[in-house]
DNA sequence: CTGTTAGCGCATTCAT
DNA sequence: ATGAATGCGCTAACAG
């Protein structure tokens, strides 16, 4: 393992020097020099230790990425996730940056990371509020926090345009006739983004006059298949099902949702889009290969990704920066799973 | 920032009574001592700077998770390996190691990743043979293959028995009566993995005297939807299926491409099993979201990362230990998707 | 049981 | 343009 210190030795100058060759302070050194200390170090096969850097340095090239988690969950399983922070990941390789994965709801655990390895700066992902103050009690490292909706300023952020979303569903639901419409989310409870969709779910469909009940809006669902946590939905589902008076339509907060609630639909006999619509959010790619055309509504991951980034990037390099909030626009792309309910004259008498 | 150094100097006593406080040695210090120092650190709000540790020790607590990619390629869109990746992710932070997660083919920066972290330990994933000579002459740091078919001894490995799974997927096709099949791997000029699925396949259709022909053997599927390589695989696909003489059923190397080849076959307006039979590999939970039943060979990917976490975490404790090779089972598991074609009688003629 | 000392490999002054 | 010296925070070897 060749140090600085023997690269100097071979090159006969000293390892002030090799370190400016190394960094690229190249108007520090003679380019002959330059030469001849690249090509040492090339032979043999010099890599810098992180470590050392990072101790020299008070500052190491990590970002953290802090994803909410329970203890144990792999959130990866969940398509978005992986697809956003794969994203990450690899827009932060091509910055010389390293990914310090992180899935925890414990401020522990993230203080011993981003105290422990100095990192550069962290992406928080999900609701974080109640932390903020610990957070931000931290050495200055730069965040931006994604996906939340803190209302603090002083903050870089990140974030879809949640409500514009949910507004889109409720607006294309009421004019494709639909009158009695309901709610799934993930975990309205605790996820903010959640409770944005929500709400711009009910604005969109009070331009048709049309409410959401409360006994319609479903709280929790589980993407995967099997646990109690799903058979608990299915239940919830197959009540609200089972009566004349039931919702012919459903806005799911993620693709991954409306896919599952398609397969529990498809236990109950009931077929998308000619007994239930259903509309999802995200149309990330896997979505595609499902054979139910999911109408849904469109976020660009890989986008967001390359926002914040980008955003922390800039903000690491130079700390002196305002804040930044950034809102990505979403759309709706119509595929096949809402049915049109005709007229609306025919449907406005419900 | 409170160092090591502080606390000693606020409980009047050395370095290295701290540092064996911390790091649990206890039984080199007197309990009160241990009892006043954790005290302090707690309130000081100690934590280790691990680049100072890892540079002393030489050795950080990093696992370098290098993964098969190209340049820019977000790997984490496959579910296969998002599911694999969190899992070992998961197991890892709950041994008190971070991953060092790298998707590429690149040798150099294997190399820069390992040797300037100074890892504990590496995980490689998939088929990594041309630099097998590179990897193994890196400072001599514990490493599990996975997922690999290295002919050398000398090296740890965790793989799947993909052999049997294609055999299994051979005889439940032969067994169902089908006697015209073709194959479709991921990428199967350069996965060893899919060579094997399709060797073991090719093996259990011999058991009922089928063939695997070469016009239907198919090399190459993208699961992404609409690119390039999706449209040329429907071309192949479709002339294939255009004619009388075509195959009764696919067995495919993931079930990701068992969807794309669903998907490419309801285009053809050809339903699943009705008028092709598919049977996949993996059963990840995710498909089962889907709302063709699959028929498919079930890996534990969660029990392979947990044998690959602990495999290496004992080779990091005990650099003596030989080397050791695991092949995780596979079993069939019966869905939905493949058509029972009548008994052997009727069949065996074609 | 506790303290002293000497590095780990590098970046960064300040000289020259 | 180059070199010598100092220290980042910690562990480990040794001495007491």
């Amino acid at each position: 393992m060749a140090t600085l210190k023997e690269i100097a030795q071979a090159a006969h100058v000293s390892m002030a020097t090799v370190s400016n060759v190394i960094n690229g302070n190249h108007h520090k050194v003679s380019s002959e020099t330059v030469e001849r200390v690249e090509k040492l170090a090339r032979e043999m096969g010099y890599v810098p230790n992180q470590a050392a850097r990072s101790l020299a340095q008070r500052e190491s090239r990590f970002i953290a990425i802090i994803s909410q988690a329970g203890k144990g969950d792999n959130i990866l399983t969940n398509p978005y996730n992986a697809q956003y922070i794969g994203a990450l990941t690899v827009d932060l390789h091509e910055k010389g940056y390293y990914p310090l994965i992180r899935f925890t709801n414990d401020f522990k655990d993230i203080d011993t990371d981003l105290r422990g390895w100095n990192v550069a700066g962290a992406i928080f992902n999900g609701s974080y509020s109640r932390y903020l103050k610990q957070i931000r009690s931290l050495p200055s490292i730069p965040i931006v926090f994604t996906d939340c909706y803190f209302r603090v300023p002083g903050i870089n952020h990140v974030g879809v345009d949640d409500d514009m979303g949910g507004q889109l569903a409720g607006e294309y639901l009421g004019k494709m006739g639909h009158r009695k419409v309901a709610f799934l989310a993930a975990d309205l409870d605790s996820s903010e983004v959640d409770q944005h969709r929500r709400a711009g779910f009910e604005a969109g469909l009070k331009e048709y006059d049309v409410e959401l009940p409360d006994r319609w809006t479903f709280r929790h669902a589980d993407i995967r298949p099997g646990t109690e946590y799903t058979e608990a939905l299915y239940q919830e589902l197959y009540s609200a099902m089972q009566t004349e008076d039931r919702p012919t339509a459903f806005f799911c907060t993620s693709d991954a949702i409306a896919l599952q609630l398609h397969r529990l639909m498809g236990r109950m006999s009931l077929r998308v889009p000619e007994d239930v619509s259903i509309i999802g959010f995200d149309d990330l790619p896997f979505t595609q290969q499902y054979s139910l055309p999911l109408t849904t509504i469109h976020q660009d991951v890989d986008q967001k990704a390359h926002l914040v980034v980008d955003m922390l990037s800039r903000h690491i390099q130079d700390k002196t920066l305002p804040s930044e909030r950034t809102v990505v626009g979403v759309s709706l792309v119509e595929r096949g799973s809402v049915r049109n309910l005709g007229t609306k004259e025919e449907t406005a008498r419900e």
